[in-house]
DNA sequence: GAGCAAATGTATACCAGGTGCAGAATCAAC
DNA sequence: GTTGATTCTGCACCTGGTATACATTTGCTC
């Protein structure tokens, strides 16, 4: 175990081919036939390798699909930990989110490449896909909440509450444009709308919901 | 099936005690074990029952546990509905959870009833419980941003960011609430910073993110 | 480059949640 | 009662996931 230098010695190399194999085979399996439908015993054998074996590098089933994004997770907060010095963290994260979008990142679900859309027509079809999903958003939350809280120098409760509000709002875009795409719509001509969609959505989240139903 | 007028019919009846039955002997035996120590067939002897029958009045052995919560998914969204009109959605939802908490509402996590502090103890101790409560999350922001729409005149967009920012400030003071009591706090005693809390929290959704952070 | 310990992989058997099915028991209406 | 529809039951079965015990590979050392 442990490397000291660059190389990363051809056990390493080993496993993470062998993950990329099993990965790789399960997403091509469930995008075609649909992830309830696939028993991982399948796809073991397509990756030639033990169901034992399979388990030894993706806990459950669902992380077959969801390990790819488990990177996302600390995003956000990495991203409000890497603002300038005694700017606010909003902008920070908003411009961010703006980027993502004319980036066709595919967290921002403004992305319509066949395997990403298919991917996310299966994750939003499959409910226990989806709860996995919200595990990443509640993680996403602490982090957020963490991050504000040292960097931003905000009490314990307003860090939380914050921290909620952003990735809640975070995630109905990006679940917003994923579902459009998935059933059609395309990247490009719906680029405009969900840029307008953010800055609207992170302005509301500055300013509040002071105006929300009142009589104005 | 069906029934017209007041008698629920021996059959309806018959139903409804054993639904009953079945909960209680389960939630008794999970509080006493552990809900991943207690197989579904145990729950099934004690209740009498077999697992198929089981299983025909509980979809999932999770719903044996968070059936009982299912009532409050619309909670918030009725609220909102009864609200005087051409007044604000926010502030009824706010005074009908400050009100929550001073009748020890268990939906507001200040309860410490014992029976009542231990469920929420092993719900938030046992991840697959707590996935299955993010669903009623989900259920209760679509269902409030449904509210939102008809009532608030608010367009699509809005009304779906201002609902996830509501739900997911309630559930973060409610778990919060919940956490503590869980832990020995006790709800007489937490109740004023509860109280403040939850206030705090209303004013910065009312409010928003303007000053988090920023160079005051 | 031979050999050894640690790390990985495999086969098998097993457990628990959940479903399909055929038939027994129950209920309600005539 | 008899009949017809529900409901309940036992059973076999599938799948996700784990424990055990054994074989294989790999990297390192001498």
């Amino acid at each position: 175990m442990g490397y000291v230098d660059g190389k990363p010695g051809l056990r390493e190399r080993k496993k993470q081919r062998t993950r990329e194999a099993i990965s790789e085979a399960a997403i091509a399996l469930f995008l075609e036939q649909g992830f309830n439908q696939v028993s991982v015993a399948q796809v073991a054998e397509a990756a030639e390798v033990s169901k034992r074996t399979l388990f030894a590098y993706f806990p459950a089933k669902e992380d077959l699909v969801t390990h790819r994004l488990a990177d996302h997770e600390t995003e956000i907060a990495r991203v409000v930990r890497a603002r300038p010095p005694r700017s606010a963290p909003l902008p920070a994260v908003r411009d961010h989110f703006l980027r993502g979008l004319r980036e066709r990142d595919p967290i921002t679900g403004l992305n319509d490449v066949p395997e990403v859309r298919r991917l996310h027509r299966m994750i939003l079809e499959t409910p226990s896909l989806v709860a996995r999903m919200q595990r990443f958003k509640a993680g996403a939350e602490s982090a957020l909440a963490q991050a504000l809280r040292e960097t931003a120098d905000a009490p314990e409760l307003t860090a939380r509450l914050a921290a909620v509000q952003i990735v809640a709002v975070h995630w109905a875009l990006a679940q917003d444009n994923a579902a459009r795409l998935a059933y059609g719509e395309k990247a490009d001509a719906r680029c405009a709308g969900a840029l307008a969609d953010a800055r609207f959505a992170f302005e509301l989240l500055e300013n509040g919901l002071r105006d929300l139903g009142a009589p104005r």
